[in-house]
DNA sequence: TGTACATCAGTGAACGCGCGTTCACTGATGTAC
DNA sequence: TGTACATCAGTGAACGCGCGTTCACTGATGTAC
């Protein structure tokens, strides 16, 4: 990957990885173009080769995110297999997994700013993430007792908005940093205590 | 409030609502000290009157929301009063009601970047906020049958993170802007099942 | 195998821009006498 | 009530900076013959 004369080889991908990097270091508004192109080895005009500009380099770092985001949540789908339930709460896990260890693309994907539609293949990519999350709730949802099961997409939007509240509020260096409980505890219980309303776990469990 | 001659007459909070309205209408990242002088009708200089640079502004805008978004949960809080549950579901309604209706300061407060450890002032601001949730947890806490009774630490952070995350997915023009809920839908729903969890509501209810 | 040539990734100089910040200043205001 | 003066909020010109973007170019690579 090291550059080799005067082609580098796979700049655009050199260029994606320094773009992470950066965001991670600097957040979303302290990363730019020019820096992520010294970074790579690069004149910033070589940058316009690849990418129409500064915000299309973000959009292909969040598209990549959504990507291993949404292989993430597959495998864990898969190999909580065959317990709806298991696969269900693996799936809500590897939200958090998947901020911890990606933080760069996690910001370029939902502190950017970048819409996700700015791009059809960045639509895609965050669509089929979602699909993922709302496969596993949709699987578990034949097993909530039908007079308080709510629909599948109501359900994996709870289940959305929470993992991503602990993980901005808990796990990022946001307001909430002093909480005696580490985010994934939160978590844990948060999404124990969501499930047992509506009857999926045993109310002493 | 208009600008009469050589002295503004309140420049100061000219100049932090100047910032609101900016933030809310280009981002965090959109948002520009010159900017905000040039529409409070004054000289980029000037602001260095009252603040030390950019930053400070921003904390300053981010603390009046903090103080603002207190008070609106304590009134929740107080309002719903006796009923401990009547309280709780008010102030965690506050939350949302609180993102829509100042914008500006939201983003101030949750999506600049800036710490809330920054100044005294706005660090004790915030922890003001944080206090009331975690006093109507408290509260309600007591209702809670000892072997399922999380502390209300606990308990506060999962409401507060299962709001937040409702408020920036899907009230907020982010990834979830496609779900067929309103977020008003969604938190009440959300925060139902999880006190229902919590053995707070009938599971018939 | 060797040469001519097309391709195109990356160069480097240049641009205009608006930014945050500084500085010596000016002039409006309010107070002391 | 009138004058002298201290205060200090806001001016305006200037700065250096790094940004994103453009352009004509150059030189490495790979292919056709």
């Amino acid at each position: 990957m090291r550059k080799r004369g005067y082609h580098h080889g796979n700049l655009r991908q050199a260029l994606v990885e320094a773009a992470l990097q950066l965001i991670e270091a600097r957040g979303p508004s302290g990363f730019t173009l020019s820096e992520a192109a010294k970074q790579a080895g690069v004149t910033p005009a070589a940058v316009y080769r690849h990418f129409d500009g500064r915000e299309d380099l973000i959009a292909e770092a969040a598209r990549q995110g959504y990507e291993i985001f949404a292989d993430l949540m597959q495998y864990a789908y898969d190999t909580g297999q065959p317990s709806a339930l298991a696969a269900f709460e693996a799936t809500g896990r590897a939200y958090l997994a998947f901020a911890r260890k990606y933080p760069g693309h996690y910001i370029a994907m939902f502190e950017s700013g970048i819409s996700v539609n700015r791009t059809p293949e960045l639509a895609a990519a965050s669509a089929r993430a979602r699909a993922v999350l709302e496969r596993a709730a949709e699987d578990l949802s034949q097993h909530i007792p039908p007079p308080m099961r709510p629909p599948a997409a109501m359900f994996s939007a709870h289940i959305w908005a929470m993992s991503h509240g602990v993980v901005e509020l808990f796990a990022r260096n946001s307001p909430g940093t002093r909480s005696p409980y580490s985010p994934e505890d939160l978590l844990e219980t948060g999404i124990g205590v969501y499930l047992r309303g509506l009857g999926l776990i045993e109310p002493d469990a």
